[in-house]
DNA sequence: CTTGGATGTGTTATCGCAAACACACTATGC
DNA sequence: GCATAGTGTGTTTGCGATAACACATCCAAG
């Protein structure tokens, strides 16, 4: 039964807590010899720090607060894995959270977050509920917003325009000459980055004279499953489609795989666009069109911000970082 | 400014700080008018318990601690997805890290997480240091070890029969007549898992008489990118190889991503067969041989049974929970 | 020899909350 | 009209650690 408090090595080294808790914590002087005993004492009895204790009395914690709306949406666990990169070394935990894209649930889990009073908040996303934005505002808790920067900021935010991402695609479209394009998305209800590209995309075709031939939204959420069913749907039916938009890579790699299938040549036939940059569509047999998001960058400098501003206060005007996306033309014929 | 302690409440509402305490937990005897002026009061000032305090008075928390070896690994996060699903409604936060593949830093992250007095332990891998398994070993916290099953367990694990899984393979390429087979692999230095379904794998072979014609082993994680380039290596060599058995669904993936880009036929040419059933597995144009990982449900079996076993004790013998798999045998010719 | 800084260790007071116990006051039953 | 149980609220104490302060030594400088 490992536990035991800092009184039981105390007696056990027959020093008084507080030495034992200063060499444990190497802080202030400690004679070698003590340090010698108390160490001793502390892995005999196999002796491991209560931090609630600690935080409590130092009125700190060394948890960081992490919501995300999935994990199975790929891109979130990348996000993730940046975040942990970039609170490495300062000895702060990441503490997730899933709202599963339920601004409800997301401001229950913010609350829970805020109640172990956290170094850092890093949340996805710029919507919130009213109360939810109000307890990020009202804290001193430094607050990372990630993904989007489309919007309005609590403190700081790390992403990307998914406007521009959106626009960018349509651009490129017009400017190679596809003229019957068409949109197919999984059900984003609730994603709201993936709306914004939608709305610019449709936004740069119509200011180019084009109109989307076709909408085709599903009821389910992302994946190459159902982007190849919606494809198939799409391309069954009457219209001409010489290209496909689709809300993320997820679900643009399903179409292609809808075109492999049926041997559908792309992008000859059909030329197909995503987003994301999944790490899949560098091994595809053709080179699909893309906006690689810097996802694992997003991340690691939202939990950079957290570990630079901890201990100072929030900026007195919100902060907008955004960062740099690639696009990727997919294959010409 | 938010946070406000219990006293500012209890000063502002005219009661006594354990009254409010008791409203806000809606414990023992409250009347309902000093509820009311309790609520209000806490809103007013947007009081958010500080659960460290709390916890500490409780001698417990609402804290669950989940280690997994990596993010950018599909398979984690949906463990993580079954986590948060088994954790929902028993008010309890997962806290995570990420290892790595390194036992060192999982040992680190283990003495981490048991510094904060967790209500459970959930930890990717039956392989640990000595150090880890016995901190493991000698708390009375619910530890739960996910994935694998075949080894040594502590207290609980969940998982499937990975030497089941790779043997299950080399049968079903038996039975169907291949025998010039080849494995391709990532870097499954750490990845101990992949390493008993390979050993499996080949061990069953060699009982039918049959030998690995190839084993190629990459030098980086796991991705589809890699499984294109060794299967374009492989098939590229002197050797004839009629199936190739790979460590998991990515792999199998760019080996097939190979295929259609150079129009080689599967299943008719060479055979592909995975490991874990990825999403995108689904929507492919061929079927290819796999086994079903329940990793979102060993996820979730994980978390009920950390939720079960709180307060109780630890089971006298260790308890291992194996799950079952789904082999589904690709496309035929 | 005295003084003062560098070392090394102990004492006390919190940190914010909740368990345990104490004490009212109000019904209810007999 | 009095015991008894049910309600509602307050006081005390402690969770396990750390900050702040207090107090010994010891050694070098004056």
């Amino acid at each position: 039964m490992s536990a035991g408090t800092l009184r039981d090595v105390a007696r056990r080294a027959g020093f008084s807590e507080m030495t034992v808790s200063r060499v444990l914590r190497n802080s202030g002087y400690t004679a070698p010899a003590t340090r010698e005993r108390v160490l001793r004492a502390a892995s005999e009895i196999g002796y491991v720090p209560n931090r609630v204790a600690g935080s409590l009395a130092r009125q700190r914690t060394n948890l960081v607060g992490v919501l995300v709306p999935s994990m199975t949406n790929q891109v979130y666990p990348e996000v993730l894995s940046g975040v942990a990169k970039g609170l490495e070394g300062a000895s702060l935990q990441p503490v997730f959270g899933v709202t599963g894209y339920a601004p409800r649930v997301e401001e229950g889990l913010i609350r829970d977050m805020i109640s172990w009073r956290p170094s850092g908040i890093a949340v996805a996303g710029l919507r919130h509920t009213a109360a939810a934005r109000e307890m990020l505002r009202s804290t001193w808790i430094p607050v990372a917003e990630m993904m989007d920067t489309d919007g309005r900021v609590v403190e700081f935010a790390v992403g990307l325009s998914h406007r521009r991402a959106g626009g960018i695609v349509a651009e490129h479209l017009v400017k190679r000459g596809y003229h019957s394009i068409a949109y197919v998305a999984h059900n984003f209800k609730f994603d709201f980055t993936a709306r914004k590209r939608f709305k610019a995309f449709a936004n740069v075709l119509n200011e180019s004279g084009l109109a989307l031939v076709k909408a085709v939204i599903g009821r389910e959420p992302s994946s190459a499953l159902l982007g190849r069913r919606l494809t198939s749907d799409l391309l069954g039916g009457a219209e001409r489609i010489d290209a496909i938009y689709y809300s993320n890579d997820d679900m643009a790699v399903g179409g292609l795989m809808h075109c492999l299938a049926r041997g559908i040549r792309v992008p000859d036939t059909v030329a197909l666009c995503g987003y994301s940059g999944f790490s899949l569509s560098y091994a595809l047999p053709v080179q699909l069109t893309t906006v690689i998001s810097p996802r694992f960058e997003i991340g690691r400098e939202a939990a950079r911000y957290i570990v630079d501003r901890m201990g100072g206060s929030r900026p007195p005007k919100p902060v907008r970082r955004v960062l740099p996306i690639e696009f990727v033309a997919g294959q010409t014929s």
